[in-house]
This record gives C-alpha cells, structure tokens and sequence, in this order.
DNA sequence: AGCATTATCTGACTTTAGTCAGATATCGCG
DNA sequence: CGCGATATCTGACTAAAGTCAGATAATGCT
C-alpha cells in the first residue's frame, strides 16, 4: 500500500473518521447537526439566508425549517434584506451568540488538542496548510483590500521574510522604496489580496504615480499555494485593475535571486527593459503596454 | 486568521468538504451510505459481522437490516463462522465484487484526480502521510512479519536511502554486515513493523546468533511518524519479543550521525560497550540486559 | 400596470439512520 | 445436562434529513 493513490486514500481515511469525531462532538449541544450548521455559518459571518442554504447545499424547505428551529430556540432573529424584501437575513441574539461560542470553543479546543498531542507542530500546520489551499485551490477570491489591512500585512510581512531568506544580502524594507500605502489604493492604485477560506495566502499591489505608468508591486504567493497559477491570477487582477483606472503602461522591477517571477513575467507578455530606478535590491526591470 | 487554531480549522474546513463530495458520489450508485459502507467494509476483507460492527459504530439491530438489505441485492452472502455458529461470516457474490470495484475505482479516481490537479505531487503525499500519521497515532498497530514481506522490504528500502543520505560517505548494504532474513524470523530471531492502517511506518529487526546474545537491527520510523514515540514503542516490542525467545542479552551497533538513535538508547537503559564487530559503518555500541 | 422571475415558506410526503426491548440460537463451563 | 453469556435477528419505534409541489410576496422589466 504504498503506492500514491493508496497514500492518498489512507490519508482520506484518517480524515474521515477525525471529522467525524469532530460531528459528534458537536451534536453534544443538544441540537440536530443541521440546525448546528446554520447556526454556525451564521456565527461566521453568513447572513443571507440564499448564501447560507448554497454554502451548506440544502433544500430550500430544509433551510426554511432549521431557520425556524433556530428561532424557536431564541437564537436568531430573521428580517428582510434592506435593498430586496424577499430575502430575509439572520442574526444571531445574544443567546445564539453564547451558543455559537460554545461551538466555537469546542471547535477551537480540539484543534488546540490536536496541536498539543504532536511534537511536529510547525511540519504538521505547514502540511495543513498546503494541503488545505490544494483542496480549495478552486476557491481562492481575489479581493481588493486596504494595504494595512490585516490580511495584507500579513503578507507582505511572509514577503519581506522571504526576501531576506533568499537574497544574498538580505532584505531591509527601509532601504527599499517601499511604496506609500496611498498610492496602493483607489484612485491612484490598488491591492490586492488572495484569500483560501480565511487565509491571507498571496497578494499583488498596484502602486499608481504620475510618471504616466503604475507599478507591479509585492507580488508573494504563500509556499504552500505555489504550483496553482496564483501569481497569474494575481496579476491578471493587477492589470484588470489598472485598467478600470484608465493605466495603460506598467512597469515592475524584480531580482534574478527570484527566477520564477522573472518566468512569469516573460511568459506574460512582459518585455524586460533598462533600469528606471534606483532601488539597491531589484537587477530586472519589465514594462508592458495593456490595452483597456 | 493566521494562528495556528485557525490554520487547523481551515484544513479541518477544506477536507471535511473534499470528504464529503466522495460520500455524495457514493451515494450515486443508488444505495444508501450506510449499506455502501458495509459493502465496502467487506470488501475490504472484514468478514467477520460484529468486526464490521465495532468498525462501523453501528447499532446490532441496524447491521442486520443492512445485511439483509445487501443480501436482497444479491451482492452479499453471510454463512455461520466455522468454529461458532453464533457468528456470522459475510462475503461478496460476483455481483457484490463488481460493485465494490466499482467503489474502489470512484475512490482511487478521486485520488488521482487530486494528485493530477496540483503541481507538489511529492510535497502533498508527504504532508498527507505526516498527516495521516498524526490522526492515527493510537491506532499504530506493531505486528511481526516476516522480513522479507512487501511491508519490511519497503521499511528496509527507506532506511537504506535514509543512511545513504546521511552518511557523508553514503551508505552500501553491500559492505555493511547485512543480517540474514533468518536470523530475523522465529525462533532465532524476529522482524516487527509498524502499520499504520494499511502503510508501514516504521520497523525492527532482531536477530538471534550463536554468541549468547542477539542484536537489534534496522530501526526505522519514517520521517512522517517521528515525535510520536514510535521509535521507544518498537524497541520495547522488540525486547518482548527477546524475551518470549528466552533471550537475556541484547546488543546493537549504531552511529554518531543518528543522534536521535543514540539519544534514545542512552535513556532505555542501554549501555554503552567497546566495538564488537568489524562492520565499517557502525561507530558506536550499546548492551542492555533484559530481565525475563 | 402587467407579468415573468426570484426568494422564501408551508404542507405532505419518503428515506435513512438510529434506538431499544425482546426473541432465537449457540457456546463455554461446571 | 443446565445455565449464564454471547451473537445475531426481528419488530416497533423515533428522529433527522431530504424531496417536491404549490403558496406567497416582492422585484425587475417592458
């Protein structure tokens, strides 16, 4: 049993039966597990009752039922949808709200657990991790964010980390132009963020100036989402972006320490050309014309 | 969302959903999962009613009416077990083998399919394994085999290339004093290996001689089971085992360049003992006496 | 205003899963 | 042989999940 197929379906093994504990777990509260499920989507954030009953793939008398469960119990509350009254939204009160906690502990003390019991900890989150963006690799969004957002910063700090890792010299961001977060969001620029589930996992920014071209800044993907065309995806959104912003020349500089993104780059239609700043990290420099 | 609880639950998120897609599929072969289960559960040689029972977590009433329902179809047999009547022996009829294959080949696509769509195919099976081996740690099983099975000949390929990758002049079985697989077997000897469900994980080997001792040979745990105290496990099982063959003095030769080896046979009880044979590869030595 | 579309809800089902209390047959052991 | 233990089965339930055909109400578009 050794082969690939039998890794993977020993692994699918494993996971089936830890899942399961974790569902079983849940239905300790007293609830059926559907109604658990809506509640919990509802904690995280899914209002709209469409959204719920697509994500949790039910019927729309079953979702109509659990809803009503759930109020029953005193743990949400449903109203129409300010823009469009035939969708109704939910909420939780303040008793969903301690329910949904309650579940939120469970959850989050079984992964505490699981963390505890094995030595491995920073291999296994790693493993997750790439595992985790392999199976939503079709569910990664593209969002447009603030560049100190949260989500952000956290990219660009793997960024920076990365850089020094793999730069001979290392990586100073303050001696880098490091663009102003300004000019990294509307009107003059943008950045954006690659999001798997809720994992900040890749980032590019847009840096606009009145030079008459905009620059590729930051572009990162997280190691354990390489090899999924992200950096494309990314930069695709970059030039979708200038272009809703009426930029029609773009320029980046990189370093040959990085030859993937130099690949991509030429493979994209970019053209390399001389240096056009000053900048003591970058050795590349690329420019290419996009038509809106 | 970047703290290790949340990187755990997103993959807990990700694969209970790639989990539940194969469920849904199995349910299109127009039978209920609980009856596919069985189906399955048999097929992969669980014959015995009440082990699938225990395996399953199933209520004794439902078990039967899934049988039975099975039965109907025409894809399973049950016979009374030969040695009690009281128990009963279920097996596939041609009809029932077939429609497992056809179970085996939606789960084996689905895996393919998984390593066919990402590019870290060697990178994903090894966070899978470690993974895997993580979730399954208490149900490690350590059974004697033979040493020349598939199961210890994979065991013995891994540590081969491990020493070859760790020793700075490489490693050649050739040169080093390779036990014969007699040796190993009972009653010289014996050759325990670590299953984990159906991958071996990890190995040892003891060798009976003439000399008024035996030598344990061939520790290994594979790089994705370590820190779960395999190694300790093994060398115990190996030690019950000298003793059911009446052997009362153990040595073993090792070196320097497996610190982890060392370190652990310092804090078993092992001594360590000037050089007792001329193997080229070995530079340190251990005795530990056993008490029946 | 009229009408097809969309979102949700209700009622009336069926299927699946699971529970529990016996019934039946066999076994191990004195 | 007799008796308590064990393995499975049957019947009679309940709960949960899922399906489907309308009903109701709001919306977008002409």
């Amino acid at each position: 049993m050794l082969d690939p197929v039998s890794r993977v379906r020993r692994f699918n093994r494993a996971v089936t039966s830890a899942v399961g504990a974790l569902d079983t777990s849940f239905l300790g509260r007293g609830r059926p597990l559907g109604a658990a499920r809506v509640l919990n989507a509802i904690g995280h954030g899914r209002s709209d009752v469409g959204e719920i009953r697509d994500y949790l793939g039910l019927d729309s008398g079953l979702m109509s039922r659990l809803l009503r469960s759930l109020e029953d119990e005193g743990l949400i509350e449903t109203h129409a949808h300010e823009d469009d009254a035939r969708r109704r939204v939910a909420s939780l009160t303040r008793a969903g709200k301690r329910e949904f906690s309650a579940y939120e502990a469970m959850s989050n003390t079984q992964a505490e657990r699981f963390l505890a019991r094995n030595s491995q900890r920073e291999a296994l989150l790693a493993a997750m991790d790439l595992i985790a963006s392999a199976l939503t690799r079709d569910r990664i969004a593209l969002t447009e964010m603030d560049p100190q957002s949260d989500e952000a910063r956290h990219c660009l700090g793997e960024y920076y980390a990365e850089l020094g890792r793999r730069f001979k010299q290392g990586f100073d961001v303050s001696l880098s132009r490091d663009p102003d977060a300004k000019d990294m969001r509307r009107p003059q620029g943008s950045f954006i963020v690659a999001m798997s589930d809720t994992l900040p996992i890749g980032c590019v920014g847009l840096k606009g100036s009145d030079h008459g071209y905009a620059e590729i800044k930051r572009l990162w993907v997280a190691p354990s989402a390489r090899g999924l065309g992200l950096g494309k995806r990314l930069m695709n959104a970059a030039e979708d972006a200038a272009r809703t912003l009426g930029i029609a020349l773009l320029r980046l500089d990189t370093n040959s320490a990085l030859p993937e993104a130099g690949q991509l780059y030429r493979t994209t239609g970019w053209r390399e050309i001389p240096r056009f700043n000053d900048d003591p990290y970058p050795d590349l420099f690329f420019e290419k014309q996009i038509r809106a």
